[in-house]
DNA sequence: TGGGCCTATATGGGCGTCAATGGGAAATGG
DNA sequence: CCATTTCCCATTGACGCCCATATAGGCCCA
């Protein structure tokens, strides 16, 4: 993947009061160089995050489901939370996301978000939740893994 | 690694009213033998300070990933780190680096900025806590270390 | 070796463009 | 018909790109 075509980095954004928020502008330009207009929204299998990615995403989870045996409580359990747990959105003209329940009952966002690269996917985060989380990440860090060279 | 391709040594310089600083000229200078243009730079792991290289070190850091099961805690929370908490940058015309709320939040970071060498990166630091955390290493240092040869 | 020149570094600021945000009004749908 | 959602348009502040200036340090020459 070129250098530039990865979600990278943090930003909190406000929440106006029609439930938008803007996708900051360097997520924005990922999804135009990939030319990404559908967007994958779900509920995220780790963190109490939103993820955000392309149709190819889903396009992946659906067929690590069909290399099970469709009948298995595995592949059940699976399209519960890619198909029941997801949905596709579009960003407004402005490039604004809307902040759906869908989206703050599973996160507990209420007037900011904290968006976070994640590679080749965004996060939508409740911002202390975020904070929260990195440090605690951090901490895990130090014990066992080698410090970068 | 040539010997002159390693950043070394610190400096600590101001920063302007529209937040930019200037990136100490030896630095640059090894960011340009090594054809270096977009930097990664990402809040240290163990140091309240930002680190600074070059795009081979994400890499690096993704292979390591790429090693763990995708779905585990341990592979997302250091996503977290690595994406979420990583940016790429470019130096101005006139090479400096904008101070943004991402190296703000993380540093302390107010009106001044040290750079410090760290051999195949470098690092920026709010100046006090770079001198106390310098201090501190200088005490606690090599302890059952053997001396070099 | 001392002095002066000269270039590069660090820093300041103007200005145009774009991003983030706010709000009106039309369209949608339950 | 009312409650949202969608589509525009406006505003303000931040950022990128450009050029200006002072000073330190290096370099040359006497």
């Amino acid at each position: 993947m070129s250098v530039a075509n990865r979600f990278l980095s943090n930003a909190t954004n406000r929440i106006d009061a029609k439930g938008r928020v803007s996708v900051p502008s360097v997520f924005r330009s990922v999804l135009a160089r990939t030319a990404t207009e559908e967007l994958y929204v779900y509920q995220d299998f780790v963190f109490p995050a939103i993820s955000v990615a392309g149709p190819e995403v889903l396009d992946r989870f659906e067929r690590m489901i069909g290399l099970q045996d469709p009948f298995s409580p595995e592949a059940n359990k699976m399209s519960l939370l890619i198909h029941g747990g997801g949905v596709f959105m579009k960003l407004d003209g402005e490039g604004r996301l809307m902040m759906t329940d869908f989206i703050r009952d599973f996160t507990g966002i209420t007037d900011r978000v904290t968006f976070a690269g994640r590679g080749d996917h965004f996060q939508l985060w409740e911002p202390s939740a975020f904070e929260t989380m990195q440090q605690q990440a951090r901490k895990e860090r130090m014990r066992g893994t080698p410090p970068p060279a």
